[in-house]
DNA sequence: GTCCAGTGATCTATCTTGCTTATCACCCGG
DNA sequence: CCGGGTGATAAGCAAGATAGATCACTGGAC
């Protein structure tokens, strides 16, 4: 049990307020409040300093002690860290101030999500610390439902989450047919999905029922035929790998096209009736004030 | 009427013990309450943020929410610069910290006085801030009478001054008597006042009954005769300056024989029975903390 | 010298706050 | 399913804070 504070913020503030003006009348009113109590609560504080006298007071006129005029500054102070604790309180309450940990899916950063993320916590000249980190979707529903991440970037859809884990859209793309240089197809402006039937398909490792792979499946549904599937890769980049060595085609957002690898070509697909979504995810009702507020600048009307 | 604050001192303390540790039996143990109390004062401080909660109470786990997170560092510094400000209060109220204004008749600095007082201020680490001004006694005794001047050197005695003026001897020394280069006495190893009847002399241009004048006039009563006082000076170093010009001799304290000037001779006198003090004088009861504590100082048994 | 306006201190009643004890509600490990 | 552990809740009490009325003293006006 540690040494006790003897006096209270309210104390110095009365201290205060009559040093500033050397007239109890005036501070009382400038406080709000009737006179007696300065007179009890200087009173107070100055018991709590051993009885030392912290204003001379003549009647006539209220001077400072040599005693008070030591003990002003540091009172000053105080108050000051005391509304500053208050303003801190505020901004973090609003989420203009606090820590966030997010995660994104590799992909994410091609889509140019994170330079918009840093601007959308930046925005009205908020002070947050962002923890950021790639992180593969099924893993990072595991983190958020666990509460050791507050929010992450995926690939649209989800399925098999929790009813409290939530989405919202933040970005849609084109699905681009990636075909190796010396294909039949390289070189088109573009494909209609019929024409891919008996292709060899390059999938994420990610089960057809989620992200990416989900949209792509969904296309070739539309299309009726089921794709052949011939390997599998966890990142865009292996895939448009496997792509260039001619182990086949592959779906790939329009944004993963950046990557000119090997002669590569991404074609645009005529008929396709399904975008990629990227998506953040997060628990309803979240309980960090940053991630509140990141979700309210991203899309105010709820 | 500025913005009230919202939240108390006591208030703050709770949050941090219950983050500090993250279980409320336990902090409330360190406080010394009953953990109702907690849950009590940590209730009232999220109702001043707007009911933000600061902890995820789990019945089983107490967690630091976000809005928490942000805050306890600045509660942290609150507390701290709570217990700074009573630190401060203690060595103010026990003169360890302070301002103490101070005054010296231009004779004590001759004697070493500054430099001993210099020393007494900061004995035991003390942090005081020292104005310090050469100002003639008579002016002295009124700053000080008027609360204007926490206390002054002069040569004692006093005399006519109220009897809330006290004084304290620092400094005890032997009165000389200085001489022209020509005169008859110049180069004897000391002189009698008998021998001194006739001779003119110079002397202060305070009256005879205070400070060091009054010390001179009794000389010269002891040795049953009245002193011829052919000019008056304010400093010791005019009047040094006008039995160097052989207007007269002059006694003065031994520490101004310091000054070597222009052949002066400064004599002990043999039969001597009284000598020049240096004293301080300060109000009855001083409510300046720093002289209260230079005064335990000076003489710790008061 | 006398009086009066101004100002801080004091008194008392009332209301609020903070604490305590007792008890409840809930989680979790055995 | 039970019992230990933990935070929340309830009720009562003591201390603290405030308002309003009044007192007491100062210092200037005349």
């Amino acid at each position: 049990m540690e040494k006790q504070l003897t006096a209270s913020l309210r104390q110095y503030e009365v201290f205060v307020a009559i040093a500033e003006r050397l007239h109890f009348g005036q501070a009382a009113a400038h406080l709000g409040v009737a006179q007696p109590a300065l007179t009890q609560q200087l009173k107070h504080l100055e018991t709590a300093f051993d009885g030392a006298l912290l204003f001379d007071r003549n009647r006539r006129r209220v001077t400072l002690t040599e005693f008070g005029r030591a003990l002003l500054p540091e009172a000053r102070a105080l108050l000051q860290q005391a509304r500053r604790v208050e303003a801190v309180a505020e901004a973090a309450r609003t989420g203009e101030r606090g820590r966030i940990e997010l995660a994104y899916v590799g992909s994410a950063s091609y889509a140019g999500i994170l330079g918009r993320l840093l601007r959308e916590l930046r925005a009205g000249a908020a002070d947050v610390e962002l923890i950021l980190r790639e992180l593969d979707m099924d893993l990072q529903i595991a983190e958020i439902v666990a509460g050791r991440l507050d929010a992450g970037f995926v690939r649209l859809p989800l399925s098999g989450v929790p009813e409290t884990l939530l989405t919202r859209t933040v970005h849609t793309e084109d699905i681009l047919l990636a075909v190796p240089p010396d294909h039949r197809l390289a070189g088109l402006p573009s494909v209609a999905m019929a024409t891919l039937r008996e292709e060899n398909f390059i999938f994420s490792h990610l089960g057809p029922d989620m992200g990416f792979a989900a949209c792509a499946y969904q296309l070739c549904a539309d299309a009726g035929f089921a794709p052949r599937v011939a390997h599998r890769a966890a990142q865009f980049t292996a895939i448009v790998n496997f792509v260039s060595a001619g182990l086949g085609v592959a779906f790939v957002p329009a944004s993963a096209a950046r990557m000119k690898d090997a002669g590569v070509s991404f074609l645009p697909i005529r008929d396709a009736k399904v975008q990629s979504r990227i998506g953040l995810a997060y628990l309803r009702d979240p309980s960090n004030p940053v991630l509140r507020r990141l979700l309210d600048t991203i899309e105010p009307e709820s």
